[in-house]
DNA sequence: CGACTGAATATTGTTGACAGTTTACGGCAG
DNA sequence: CTGCCGTAAACTGTCAACAATATTCAGTCG
């Protein structure tokens, strides 16, 4: 009997499970399923063309990667995500992405700060323009680079989960373009925290960015924790520079 | 047709799927299998006296937690942690440990603190008998507590995410109680670094703490990343106070 | 007219069987 | 004795049917 770790392939092909998980997440984000909506197995399996087993094991995965929301006996909700949870992820995400900035700091080279400025730049130009759909790539993978570029996989991976479960809660109320003026400008703090190789700047120009993220998405003023209203900001650690 | 969102019930209840969730991860966590073992769907069925469906949908949910891995036709394998994948883990939950030690100094007070003071004594007590079995419980809380006080459930999860792979690469290879005392001193520091309100002191005890674990476990030196070989130390934030 | 009751329907939970793929075994040539 | 090849066994992937539970709706009583 062959006991013995599996080669390092792909870690999944193309399996009829996989198909409908990629589906179905495809839907979810897409707009397709809204959050609280019940996924009906039956349903999706012949639209699909596929029986109910695959779309069941889809759904487990999907569950544990909170996409969606199993309740005994009565199936599988799009997940919710409420203003309050919206929050509790920024504020991971903040300090993810921040946490990101810290080691990144220690190891990034001439090379990568070249290409984050570069990203940068493009994004300047779509911006003056006010033009989201040319802004939103560049940076999509300038966030994206940046937490890839620590190498961590896990905290990629995590970071992923969290900006996914995000589309989840602002999945149409999406308000485009707002702010990309403002927002490169925390881009080229960033690139500059990360260019003087310190990696505490770096958290706070990150973190902070996310943070200065949630408040142009959600607005303003936090509901709960009324000490910090504004947002942690992370303004106590010390002044920049 | 009722596609409104369930009320908060509880999550999940005692389906055979849950069933064997909770057995399989029992099982991994307990040492019953080894990583790199395959899971017999079937053997594993028989045993639990249920089918395989169940038991399939079980692994999907696992292999979505990364504690075991799916290869297409070929089976679910008891996922493996390289020392290299565990350094990954190690390092993100410093960050994570570290940003909860951020988030925690704003809103501590004083009776949590005095808890964790005391878990710190049980701690110190069992410590100085060299008696691992009594610092074990204490220890365990104290992390935990620390997480779950932020009130980011999310962030919480993941903290346990990791927690559980690492004690999947570890299984079988725990030294006990080495450095219980040292590792003591450092849950003072915490303390003191959360009971000053200090966010930054407080990140820099906690994910120095996680550091000095993964040394205290994987022994010192870092093959990779020879830059940094002691570990980041985060040393370069700012001197103590 | 509205709230309750109970059957009918829809949907999820579970199972056993079948198809396709991989793995193990045994014979055979060198 | 060793390595190759073909067949048999084992196992995973998928499906369709059955059981259990929840939902809907019509009828009835207050």
């Amino acid at each position: 009997m062959n006991n013995i770790a599996p080669a390092n392939g792909p870690l999944q092909a193309h399996s009829l499970t996989n198909l409908a998980q990629n589906e179905i997440e495809r839907m979810i984000l897409g707009g397709q399923f809204m959050p609280g909506e019940r996924i009906n197995e039956n349903a999706l399996a012949n639209q699909l063309g596929i029986s109910r087993g695959p779309v069941r094991e889809a759904c487990r995965s999907l569950s544990a990667m909170g996409l969606v929301q199993l309740v005994p006996n009565r199936g599988v909700f799009i997940r919710v995500i409420s203003e309050e949870e919206a929050r509790e992820v920024y504020e991971m995400r903040a300090g993810i992405f921040g946490y990101a900035g810290m080691l990144l700091a220690h190891h990034i080279d001439d090379t990568q700060l070249a290409y984050l400025k570069r990203l940068v730049g493009q994004m300047e130009a779509a911006a003056q323009a006010n033009d989201f759909d040319r802004y939103y790539a560049p940076n999509l993978t300038f966030h994206d680079f940046l937490v890839s570029a620590t190498g961590n996989q896990r905290l990629l991976a995590t970071y992923h989960d969290l900006v996914r479960q995000l589309h989840l809660f602002r999945s149409r109320g999406l308000v485009s373009g707002d702010g990309m003026l403002d927002s490169n400008r925390e881009h080229r703090d960033i690139v500059a925290a990360l260019e003087a190789r310190n990696p505490q700047r770096a958290f706070k120009a990150m973190a902070g960015h996310v943070e200065a993220g949630q408040r142009r998405a959600l607005g303003g003023a936090a509901k709960h924790s009324l000490a910090t209203s504004r947002g942690k900001s992370f303004d106590h650690l010390e002044p920049y520079s």
